[in-house]
This record gives structure tokens, sequence and C-alpha cells, in this order.
DNA sequence: GTGTTTGTTATCAA
DNA sequence: CTTGATAACAAACA
């Protein structure tokens, strides 16, 4: 499920290769992937338009034009984008084929992307909930201006961050940390983790928690994801980087995906509860 | 056949 | 307005 650090690492190995690169034809295998255009004017706009910048912001990836329109791809839960040079496959994110399948496209392909130098950007997406937007720079700042602040930019002071705790006091911590409209990027797994390393239960409701403690989850907010970033994202099931490698974070959690496993601190047998409809990991030793 | 997985949005209830 | 719960989307897997 890339979250932030997973669609940070892809959008940096994308722009190491796609930026200056011409369109010369897109194929769309799903229509719903391009909604609400329909894919015959999707591919029409976007033929001999070249790529001249890439962005993320919260879990989107943007792909400026020499047109000033913009591509957006949201990769949802199980969306990947395989870039792939003739006799040189690069993997530069998402999750691999259930069955193991190496050769694209594949049945879980639901968009092509073809350069004008042979080269191929696969958008497979096993579950569909994955999209690709083509925008107008009006239409960007719309699609963009509900979403909440980057916590890795200069923006997300503590002061800030304090603010939107003290804005929504009788949700859970959880609830607020997943609310991209406050805070963007945040998923479940670094949701988890972020409380376990903060040693706050991810139901606890936000009006109780100190000045202290606000303060180290902000600060642990910002450590997690830059350490999660620095190990190219997590693999918990099927994310892979580039050249197929996984990302590396997987190995630091402590809590996500340990349900009944020892507490790396304490060996109380981590809990999993459902909260606001997701599976949620904790220590009740170590978290309260 | 059932429950679980989760990012996001919509809808309903209190 | 806030909040919480639930469903919807969709497909695979145990």
């Amino acid at each position: 499920m890339p979250e932030l650090p997973e669609v940070e690492t892809i959008t940096r190995e994308l722009k190491k290769v796609l930026i200056l690169k011409t369109i010369q034809q897109v194929k769309i295998k799903n229509s719903k992937t391009v909604h609400p255009l329909k894919p015959r004017s999707f591919s029409l706009k976007l033929q001999n338009k070249s790529i001249t910048d890439i962005k993320r912001r919260a879990k989107i990836i943007i792909f400026k034009l020499n047109n000033d329109d913009y591509i957006l791809i949201h990769l949802k839960m199980t969306g990947q984008l395989i870039y792939s040079i003739p006799n040189n496959l690069l993997i530069t994110g998402g999750h691999p084929q259930p069955d193991g399948e190496v050769n694209l496209p594949n049945k879980f392909t639901r968009l092509i992307f073809y350069f004008t130098d042979n080269s191929i950007l696969y958008f497979n997406d096993m579950r569909k909930f994955g999209w690709v937007r083509l925008v107008t720079k009006e239409d960007l700042d719309n699609s963009l201006k509900k979403l909440g602040i980057e916590p890795l930019s200069k923006e997300f002071t503590f002061n800030k961050f304090k603010e939107i705790i003290k804005k929504y006091p009788k949700r859970s911590l959880k609830k607020l940390l997943l609310d991209q409209t406050q805070i963007a990027g945040l998923g479940n797994i670094y949701v988890d983790e972020i409380c376990f390393l903060t040693g706050l239960r991810p139901d606890r409701k936000t009006y109780t928690l100190t000045e202290t403690q606000i303060k180290k989850l902000y600060q642990n907010i910002i450590k997690i994801l830059k350490l999660a970033i620095k190990h190219k994202g997590t693999s918990s099931k099927n994310y892979v980087t580039t050249s197929g490698q996984p990302g590396n974070f997987v190995h630091f959690l402590k809590v996500y995906g340990r349900e009944k496993k020892p507490c790396l601190n304490c060996q109380t047998p981590i809990k999993k509860i459902n909260h606001i409809g997701r599976g949620t990991h904790f220590c009740s030793k170590c978290q309260k």
C-alpha cells in the first residue's frame, strides 16, 4: 500500500528516467482508469506531449507536460508503475504480480505509456482502485487544494501540528493522522508505527494528549517518514522499487503486521484491533 | 463461502 | 459543525 515514503521513492525514480521523454502513444486497457475522460480523448490529448517535471503531492504523482497540462497518478492500494527500456527492465514501484509473472503487459496492466525513445511505462493495478488523470493547470489546483499539509515540508511546524490536534479534540489519534485533508501522506502502516514509537494508543482521543506527547508525536512523524524514504519504503506485502528490490523499511516495522508477536520493547504480544475500520496494531503495555 | 487487506469518497446517524 | 460507523469500489488470498 503505497503511502508517502513509497510514492516519494517512486517519484524520485521516475524523475531520473522520464524527464524530457516524449509520449508517442498511450494505450488504455481499462477505461475506468482514466475517468472522467474517455480513453480516446485521453490518448489523443497526450500524443506528442513531453514530460517536463515530476513531483509528488500527498500520495499523488504529478507529471508536468510541455503544454502546461498535468498527469496525476494515484496508486491507491495495489497500483504500480513499471518502467521498461527494451532489453533492460527497470521496476520503479508498486506490487509484483500475485502469480510471480514478470512479462509485461500482464492481466493487471491498465494503461501503457509508450515513449518516442522506445521506452515504456506500465501502470498496473490489480484492484483497479488507482487512477490516471489528465488535468489542466486550473484543475490541478482544484484537485490538490483539499489536501492537508505535507509533513516533510517547512510549513509543517510544531505549532501547525498542535493547531491541527486542537482543531479536532474528540477524534482518535489514528483518525486524525489518517485524515488527508489535514496531514497528507500517512497511511495505515506508518500511523501504527508512529503511534508505537511515541508510546500512544492509536485510539487515544487527541484532547487527552499532553504538550510533551504532541511534541514527541510531531518529531516521530518526521523521523519515521524520513527513515522510511531512506530505505525506499515498506514492502509489507508486495511493493517493489527500482530494479525490483523490495522497500527495506519492512525490516524496521515494530507493530504493523506483528499481531501476537512479542513487542520488541517488552515482549507483550502485539494486539490487533479494528479501529475506524482499519487493522490497527499496538502494544497494550508500551502504548497508553 | 467467509473474512481480511486498505485509500478514498459518499452517505447516514447522532 | 463534529464524529463515527458503514458501504462502496475491486480482487486476491487464507
